[in-house]
DNA sequence: CTGAAAGCGCTTACAG
DNA sequence: CTGAAAGCGCTTACAG
């Protein structure tokens, strides 16, 4: 394969010269948004096959047009980082199935501030953006965008006004799982919380660390669990894994049996199958000797029990997302949308023991 | 927020009109790629700001520059399934990184030949791409891609001439993996494997199944493990999952104690958590009664072990690939790149009790 | 250091 | 059903 003097790749202007038509003819055979007759538009495609032309160059088009046919993602540092969370990959896959009508593609886009970043919020040729698990720090790309008149819908993160959120009831939803704990009997209630500040500090949750929290999410559930368990400890994961909820299980449960806690809410399904793990190791029965509670509503890869759980419907946040960027680039105002998660009932909750 | 008469974002030649220069003038400003003196940038500057210019258009940069600044990433389907693996989502982490000198961003892809397929491999405003996992569908997209001379560069799936491949040694390093079983003195080995047909059958390996295999990996570590323990029976997974890998294993494992295998080669790493799951279950102790190896050298979350595995550089093989797409575009043609797997010997593994 | 001109490749009103 | 013209917004040689 000799490289020679590498030909430039046909244009549709070349197209329409070897059929024999203008240029705007051959464009139409091509986008088929006009009427152009049988026997033409046959004589513009042969005329490619032959030149070997793919059809339109997308960058002239999206210019000419407007429209990129790509939605920005932004996620947050690493790749590896953001799809640890099986939560953030269904997202991600109900704002590909939300976007749908756009036949657009994803862009991921990471929320670095750093200058030397790669395509940032601020310089990619994308139609709109979907913020997921947006940090504090995004309110420079928001404002970036904002100039730009770039369409913004955020999944949970509350980036200010004109931008639709998508949010679930964090608070309410533990709550009602901590009610239900409590109607079981339960009143001694450990708590595994996600990683509530920048540093995603590991340990017991003080009222320092939570004075320096960031995300709201696990505040939020935080809260609706102290509304039912006012004096419940809770111990904070450096993430949302099984190892770190089987860590921060064992803190609380590590203690005099007097002591120990009967039941733990945990603020991720990936948590909770770490606390069930700790218990097994500590000869704990669940739910005999202990109740779990997670959130999320994800299968657990290798967990034998059906959790007992709050269901978020994280498929449906990113399909309304996408849903809202389809609207806004037709021009919509969408509201913002607060989904409901359910209370599922499954084998790791039980009465407490007399 | 009233909507009013939605005026016109300002171009670059609204800035370069308010600041009293040329277009050229100012494009140099914001590109830092000419000679301007700083006064006259200062003055672009105050002007853009003044009009609430947010910079240079994206997509006419693209068309004029003949770049667009985004590399696609073919996926699988949905996004769900191929970010199932940790190891894609390692490849795509060092792929991020290896093209981190362009720039550029990352554009998910689908391979679904569907005609009402989202932004395609055909039509999307790539300067490159990486294909991951590629199934055998993919022949269109490469043509397409061939066609376009967008520069291609395949992980693993072998799509042809003119495309550099990253690939490991699937057959020698489980070939290796094997040899050390047969070292600790197993002669009764099972093997799990990843799905193997397009329909992804799940359950005994036959002939049959083999010869409808069309995913290569799977076929390729099944050679190196026969290669040393011919007869052994194996077991396909529908995914690579810690739940497959424990029902395949209970294929394997439920059987009399005499035709019982005492080591079972996994081809990843949460199908050999699944393994140990199973045998926790079936009280068969690890690696006391069952050795485990599996392939992947990932951290499977929530697994006490240390695996025994076949260390392979994930990451690694996403960055060579980036580096490729950067040589391309530089004009070069460069070479395919073949990475080693490593035996890393965990404490799942044990010399077979007489 | 600055400006005038051309053009990236396409699509879209507008005529005919 | 087809063509001539304009222009999407920028960057890049090329003069000065």
């Amino acid at each position: 394969m000799s490289t020679e003097s590498a030909p430039r790749h046909p244009t549709l202007a070349d197209v329409a010269a070897k059929a024999g038509v203008s240029a705007s003819t051959a464009s139409l055979a091509f986008s088929g948004s006009g009427p152009v007759s049988d026997a033409t538009k046959e004589r513009v495609l042969a005329a490619a096959t032959e030149l070997g032309y793919a059809g339109p160059d997308p960058r002239a088009r999206s210019l000419r047009q407007g429209r990129s046919g790509i939605v920005g993602v932004v996620i947050e540092e690493r790749v590896r980082a953001a799809f640890l969370d099986p939560v953030k990959i269904r997202m991600l896959d109900g704002i590909a199935e939300g976007i749908a009508p756009l036949r657009a593609g994803l862009l991921l886009l990471t929320d670095t501030g750093e200058a030397d970043a790669p395509v940032s919020v601020e310089s990619a040729p994308v139609d709109a953006v979907v913020l997921i698990g947006c940090s504090p720090r995004l309110a420079d790309s928001v404002a970036a965008l904002r100039r730009r008149g770039i369409p913004t819908v955020a999944i949970e993160g509350a980036p200010g006004d004109g931008i639709p959120e998508i949010t679930i009831d964090n608070t309410a939803a533990t709550r009602r799982g901590a009610e239900y704990l409590r109607e079981l009997g339960h009143t001694k209630v450990g708590i595994v919380t996600l990683p509530l500040d920048a540093a995603r500090t590991r340990g017991r949750v003080t009222a320092e660390l939570e004075a320096q929290a960031t995300s709201t999410t696990p505040i939020e559930r935080l809260a609706g669990a102290r509304a039912v368990f006012p004096d419940a400890r809770a111990v904070a994961g450096r993430a949302s894994s099984v190892e770190e909820g089987r860590a921060a299980a064992h803190v609380l449960l590590d203690v005099d049996s007097a002591d120990r806690p009967t039941a733990i809410i945990a603020q991720s399904d990936l948590l909770a199958a770490g606390v069930i793990r700790a218990a097994e190791e500590l000869g704990i029965a669940v739910p005999a000797d202990l109740s779990v509670l997670g959130f999320d509503g994800i299968t657990v890869d290798g967990l034998q029990h059906d959790l007992t759980t709050l269901d978020q419907p994280s498929v449906d946040k990113g399909r309304a997302a996408g849903d809202a960027v389809v609207r806004m680039l037709a021009g919509e105002e969408p509201e913002s949308v607060a989904f409901t998660s359910t209370l599922h009932i499954g084998d790791t909750t039980a009465r407490v023991r007399a």
